[in-house]
DNA sequence: TACATTTTTTAGACAAGCCTAAAAATATTT
DNA sequence: AAATATTTTTAGGCTTGTCTAAAAAATGTA
């Protein structure tokens, strides 16, 4: 099939361009891929030429309906088997990532459909990531930014932005883990930072920094 | 830590010495790996350069202390993802070599500790095939031959030596699993198969083919 | 518009793993 | 022991994916 770095290069791709990118540059390859632009230019070349991505010289690329399948295929396996760590194994949400950048290159689709079904057919990984399902299709989460959000509704914490290990050690050490429910009791013009209450009149207060990192939905 | 690649030759290597091949030679490695001799020895060279092996230029090749302990990791990690794909996933026992083939080169201790709990510490894969400890220890079982036992006694079916999906789905034709229990009825000298008889008076013929391919203990 | 800066591409090189063909060493026959 | 056959190694080359340094194109600025 595609190799491990042909995956990568796709799956890299893809998501730059979901997060809005409309035209990817070489330059921003290579920083997600830790390479060089010179590498990242030799590995578009080739991705064009197997008719994955189209590709014009000094005019950055889109992936190509083939492409994006790849793309899209390994980003629910990586989340499948966060998944798998996450709620089998007792892994850390802070743990699957890099262990799930291994395992999303198996290649059996049995084997995927298989860990799919096992874990019940999961919608979202442990970062409130969507599970794209088996023909491609990603649900679109409605989630806001906490940032964003409105005062006194009541909000659902539902997925991050950063998936850093720090950043979720960090959620880890103030016990905010997915499907906690609050409401924004202050925001702050000046710096950003907001104020919830958590069932039990616990508080919390979240910088601008940890708070446009945090994703709600509204109950 | 170590290649995809290298962790094949030093496996290979590893299961030839245990087959009782002393001096294991540049062609049986290239004949399991199907490749060349001549690649066998570059790579051969490059081990011995890391200590996994030792080698002395057309006396063939033994693994280190190093070198074995990658090796028994590798197929400890091999055989712990059989038993997931057959326990947990519900694969047949002849699917399942093939998707550990890659498995095993998922790296990381604590996955594979975690896999060993989660399965609740199995001492064989569904093949019948010991799992070595953490630290590399191998029980050795008492299987013998099914062409080898006594008539008369009762016998437990616990391995088979062919792991080809050919063999395995045979013996899937006429349900003969691990565990399986039977005595032999007849052996017959002229061409050395045997006739069995199992719980429920059934009765089966094996061939010596089939015979010397399944392990069985004596209860 | 012309100059300076940044980005992208090209050119040439390298390591890992593999190949074929030929040479060298070992093993087997006679 | 010599001749033959087999096995192993060497030599040189290929592909994948990477790199650095330099050239080319695009972009920003005076």
């Amino acid at each position: 099939m595609y190799s491990y770095t042909e995956e990568n290069y796709l799956k890299t791709i893809y998501k730059l361009s979901e997060q809005g990118n409309e035209s990817i540059n070489t330059n921003s390859i290579a920083e997600v891929l830790q390479t060089k632009a010179a590498s990242v230019t030799d590995m578009i070349k080739k991705l064009a030429d197997k008719k994955l991505l189209n590709y014009e010289k000094y005019k950055g690329v889109a992936l190509t309906e083939r492409g994006r399948k790849v793309a899209i295929d390994t980003v629910r396996k990586h989340r499948l088997w966060e998944c798998f760590l996450y709620d089998k194994l007792k892994f850390g949400w802070d743990e699957v990532h890099e262990i799930a950048e291994q395992l999303e290159h198996i290649n059996s689709e049995l084997l995927t459909d298989k860990l799919d079904e096992f874990l019940d057919f999961p919608t979202h990984d442990p970062h409130g990531d969507p599970i794209p399902s088996k023909n491609g299709v990603i649900k679109k989460s409605n989630f806001i930014l906490l940032c964003d959000a409105k005062p006194n509704q009541i909000l659902v914490m539902s997925g991050v932005s950063d998936h850093t290990a720090v950043f979720l050690q960090h959620l880890n050490k103030i016990s905010m883990v997915l499907g906690t429910e609050m409401q924004i009791t202050e925001k702050n013009d000046y710096d950003g930072s907001i104020a919830v209450k958590l069932s039990g009149n616990k508080s919390l207060y979240f910088s601008k920094d940890v708070a446009k990192n945090i994703l709600v939905k509204v109950k």
